[in-house]
DNA sequence: GCGAGATGACGAACGGTGTTCGACTCGAAC
DNA sequence: GTTCGAGTCGAACACCGTTCGTCATCTCGC
């Protein structure tokens, strides 16, 4: 039995009592690292929507109050979330010979990485990267470029911008997949299923206002998200070639 | 003088009384159109997250439910919103001759969009081109692209990506113009005051940890939000250009 | 001219959010 | 033993999007 005290005030008066309480609860202490692993998972299970100070407070077995003790606020949990996660990607040693394919994988890997993660591609958006973690991949990212011989000013802005568009990428998955999860009435579409639903829409525009869009319906909603993030990756890197040879 | 009906009911009975009433509000009807043009001076004049239907009920001087009746639902709203401002969008006749100019030039005008409207990037994030302002300007920047020759299926993922780009950068700006608004203590932070701290942050760094982000901090915080934005449509069409003539 | 029905307007409320306040508990140091 | 400060936490505040039921007004058929 382990001891639980009580003391009030009645006016000037400071009553204390002490009485046995069963040890039930080992009442693990709160600390950052469990708060941003139940944020973590609870985004993975239901979304990033569905995360909130309550819900973590609730599924700690503790009041929301008790979070801000370890955490300033939400952006900063969203911070440590993204912190937490881009701690995850691995640390290529640079290769001059295949620079090239080392961007390709390195941003194949982050977007792998956000996947497994949902919703943290989110936290991270319009986040100047300042801790460990991100600091790190920018280091790792830019020291491909720079051994690729890509020039300093290039290969700042075009780190820059690849970060922008795997996280763009992710943002918009995550979106999607939110909105699937929530579909009309409990059975939730599939992703087939909306993509065929815009390829009929295009298809379905006037010829005469949007002879484009109209006949290209099929081709624009050809491939899968993977196929066309590949494309992307691979047109920014054909791109940075291009504008680092013309200098 | 106008008149006014009252009717009420007291169990079976209703009871109609017919005043006269002081013409004072000529009451202009709610129409989406209305509704539209106030959500976007709020967020041009105090940002996207300070707009609620809450505060657009309020400067129309009527309820929050009233607006329900012509906009389904918040969603809705920025959809309208952004078609709204898609419209916008000037249509350049397409020239083979200077293609890639073309892009350049309507990917600017796009941002510049953007600008004049903050707030609205935000409002587009996850949103499917469905309503005729923002198909017309993927027909448009299609027609540009295939005019160049570009394959029909690197110009359809091509212009997708472009779309998701330019997006990305406004939502950035505007997530900071949104944090410089609120800035800590009154008075705000110029941009500069941040760009400084942030290359002051990078130059700090252990150089042993993170040998190129200190010492490449002046170049990596080097140039305009327009510069780096001019940076990367160049290096998006120059990618496209590689990409398609190596088919 | 009158009654009935449709439609728009709207106050109040519901359940959610992030955050703060003040009271409380309790372990460790003096 | 007592004090003190850090951690805990219930309750509340001010918001948010949305819905309900009621009321006002306008239009149409008679």
């Amino acid at each position: 039995m382990a001891k639980s005290e009580k003391t009030w005030s009645a006016g000037p008066l400071r009553i204390r009592v002490t009485t046995d309480v069963p040890e039930s609860a080992p009442r693990e202490r709160l600390t950052r690292e469990r708060i941003v692993d139940v944020a973590l998972a609870q985004m993975k299970e239901r979304g990033y929507e569905a995360v909130s100070m309550r819900s973590i407070a609730k599924e700690l077995g503790t009041g929301q109050a008790s979070l801000y003790a370890h955490v300033a606020n939400r952006e900063e949990l969203d911070q440590l979330v993204v912190d937490r996660i881009a701690a995850l990607m691995p640390h290529p040693e640079p290769d001059p010979e295949r620079w090239d394919e080392q961007v390709v994988d390195f941003l194949h890997d982050a977007l792998a990485i956000y996947r497994e993660h949902p919703g943290s591609a989110r936290a991270a958006m319009g986040m100047i990267p300042t801790m460990p973690g991100a600091l790190r991949n920018a280091e790792d990212l830019m020291g491909i470029c720079l051994a690729g011989g890509v020039p300093e000013q290039y290969a700042s802005w075009a780190c820059d911008m690849f970060a922008l568009y795997v996280g763009a990428v992710a943002v918009e998955e995550d979106i999607w997949a939110d909105r699937l999860r929530t579909g009309p009435e409990g059975r939730s579409y599939s992703e087939e299923a909306v993509v065929a639903a815009v390829r009929e829409h295009f298809a379905a525009l006037p010829p005469e206002q949007y002879p484009i869009l109209s006949s290209l319906a099929e081709v624009m909603t050809t491939g899968t998200g993977e196929e066309r993030f590949d494309f992307g990756v691979r047109l920014l890197v054909a791109g940075l070639k291009a504008v680092s040879q013309r200098s």
